[in-house]
DNA sequence: ACCTGAACACCGTTCAAGT
DNA sequence: ACCTGAACACCGTTCAAGT
């Protein structure tokens, strides 16, 4: 059998997106890709930007199962790590997936919205878990989860748009952010026992 | 004497750019705010990438001059923290300014990614002072700078694509992630004396 | 140096119609 | 249920021309 038109369209218009922007998914394009008219997708989709927010919604729900998958592997705290670590390389791999992905698609979308926050609850769910093994300061869970996803999040962002460098030197990588970040909670965490 | 036409061109962007995106900034409605053809912006900018691009600049350059002058007010450590609760209130308030800033406009532009560097020089020497007064921890100044300022610009990201709260609960607003992390930073710097 | 108006190719979207 | 082709209004960009 083959694969679902809709399912195609999401595929061509994610190709379309890595390689120039929003801009250049274009619903010419991607009827051609899918090999139908340029017209078709309407009968999928009731706009384009419909159309991109089931591009977000396939990454968000990769994400989510990610996370899930995570969860019972390892201490807690080497979770969370890898689990940054695997959103920064997603994120720089495909910037423009992830840019979609946090922009304003989420608006309307009472789908997209669930998917997320079902994946934020993974990582806090997590968190929770690695300070009862003590490998994380205490305090309101959510709070330091947040904290760890905003960190993971912006230095992605600030190295993909090329701000996280001096003079192209690269002395800051996200990856390494992430880690300082979780040294410096360890040693919280370690001084509180 | 009037205003050039090239500022009151760059500030008809911006204002289109607030109201509904890169889509909404229209050489065509750009003209007509400014009082000209919608032609005339070819004899200022390239292209309208270019006219983005000044309207990025032009961003930039403020928080240049807000960094500039943070630097010998009170407390390094609070200082920091000022500087970030306003680069958090700006993305919040042009969120579309924010995410044009970071967006791929960098790309070619020298001058655009030489004003951004010095903002971010600015932001690693206070850093350097806050760690010699013992508010930070020490290590490579530049992590340190760089370790916030992620979080800042990540925390406002999520903030804004609606991405920072479980259920529109909102348990961590952007602000007060900064202020962890600078709290956790300050002991850490403590537990060295 | 700065601006205008016509023109071109392209795009999102709509509509009437076909299986 | 799913698709097509023509058509419309709009947009970025170019060009020849005007002061």
């Amino acid at each position: 059998m083959e694969p679902r038109t809709r399912d195609r369209l999401v595929a061509a218009a994610a190709e379309l997106l890595d390689g120039g922007g929003p801009a250049a998914v274009t619903l010419r394009d991607v009827g051609r890709r899918a090999g139908v008219s340029h017209n078709a997708p309407y009968k999928h989709f009731a706009s384009k930007q419909d159309l991109l927010a089931a591009v977000a919604s396939r990454e968000l729900d990769r994400q989510s199962r990610a996370m899930a998958a995570a969860k019972d592997r390892g201490r807690p705290v080497e979770a969370i790590r890898r689990l940054m670590h695997g959103y920064i390389r997603w994120a720089r791999a495909y910037p423009q997936r992830f840019r979609l992905t946090f922009g304003p698609w989420s608006r309307g979308s009472e789908e997209l919205a669930e998917t997320a926050a079902r994946s934020r609850a993974g990582l806090i769910a997590i968190a929770r878990s690695a300070q009862q093994a003590g490998q994380l300061p205490g305090g309101n869970p959510e709070r330091i989860a947040y904290l760890i996803l905003s960190l993971a999040h912006g230095a992605a962002d600030l190295a993909i748009a090329g701000h996280l460098s001096a003079g192209g030197k690269g002395a800051a990588d996200p990856e390494m952010l992430v880690d300082d970040l979780l040294a410096m909670m360890r040693r919280g965490a370690g001084a509180r026992r």
